[in-house]
DNA sequence: CTGCAGGCCGGCG
DNA sequence: CGCCGGCCTGCA
């Protein structure tokens, strides 16, 4: 681990605040200062911004300027998707000017497939609170600036973890899923590496073999990890919500189909609707 | 005390 | 296939 420090020119598209709580992470907190800090894969990251600049500071066992690049998906035009989006209807438009800032986090495979599916039927702060708990247990310790902090745990760590202990760190019934998806990603070296050359379906079906995986837990790893399948369109409460007010109008809609919303959004967002829910998604579940 | 939160799983028709 | 009940846990 070494401290590292990087400074950028601000950019359009990137809010701390729009960034970190728009729902796709769990490991990222707000400082004093504004600024939030977060356990990623290769150590611990801090980052602020004013009108001229982003700063990043970390201890990080990688190249810190080639992590942010990659991470915070730097590489990507989202001032041309977001001007193409918003002229699809001012419904993207609001959406849009509300959430200007979001960007798609490029986050580690492995830790993402366990955090989602931490998240089955369970709520943000507990979400959180599990995972610190698993990382404090298990994960290996990073000091940055006279503070302990905890990477995720590899697979090779949990490897021996029973359910029972992950049922005292609160998993709760998630305790096998998470028992299962670990043994099985241990038993087959190359099955997360393999996933990437993949085609964005064929990783859909692999993934929901792993226990605790289905549908919406697979889309939100497609999209929230580093696979960066950013045509994906993950549907929760909030999303078929916000799907059915604005376009679908069913008056019942616990009756729309998960296949329908899929096809409104295709049609509508085609190759950037994963950017596009998480716009509608921030929006509609901040402003309630 | 019930309801519910960023679903999944298994059994059934 | 699609539908439905059950499910740990913590907080309102």
């Amino acid at each position: 681990m070494k401290y590292q420090e990087l400074v950028i020119k601000k950019i359009n598209a990137f809010e701390l605040k729009d960034i970190f709580d728009c729902g796709q992470c769990f490991r990222w907190n707000e400082e004093l200062d504004g600024s939030y800090t977060g356990v990623v894969k290769c150590g611990v990251l801090n980052v602020n911004c004013d009108s001229k600049n982003i700063y990043f500071k970390g201890n990080l066992d990688c190249d810190i300027k080639a992590f942010v690049d990659k991470y915070f998906d730097l590489d990507r035009d989202y001032e041309a998707i977001k001007n193409k989006l918003s002229k699809i209807d001012e419904y993207m438009e609001n959406s849009i000017k509300y959430g200007k800032g979001i960007r798609i986090l490029n986050q580690d495979l492995w830790e993402t497939i366990i955090s989602y599916i931490i998240s089955a039927n369970n709520n943000i702060p507990r979400i959180k609170g599990i995972i610190e708990r698993l990382s404090k247990k298990y994960g290996t310790k990073v000091s940055f600036e006279n503070e302990d902090y905890y990477l995720f745990p590899t697979p090779e760590q949990l490897k021996d973890v029973t359910t029972a202990e992950y049922r005292s760190l609160g998993l709760g019934f998630r305790d096998i899923r998470l028992y299962e998806t670990t043994e099985t990603i241990n038993n087959n070296n190359h099955l997360l590496d393999n996933l990437y050359d993949m085609k964005t379906l064929d990783v859909r079906d692999e993934l929901l073999k792993l226990s605790g995986v289905g549908p919406k837990v697979a889309d939100c790893i497609l999209l929230f990890s580093d696979l960066k399948r950013f045509d994906i369109f993950p549907i929760d409460v909030w999303v078929r919500r916000v799907m059915n007010d604005l376009y679908i109008k069913n008056p019942d809609e616990k009756k729309v189909s998960n296949k329908v919303i899929n096809k409104v959004a295709f049609d509508k967002f085609g190759d950037d609707a994963g950017l596009a829910q998480q716009y509608l998604f921030y929006w509609r579940r901040t402003l309630n």
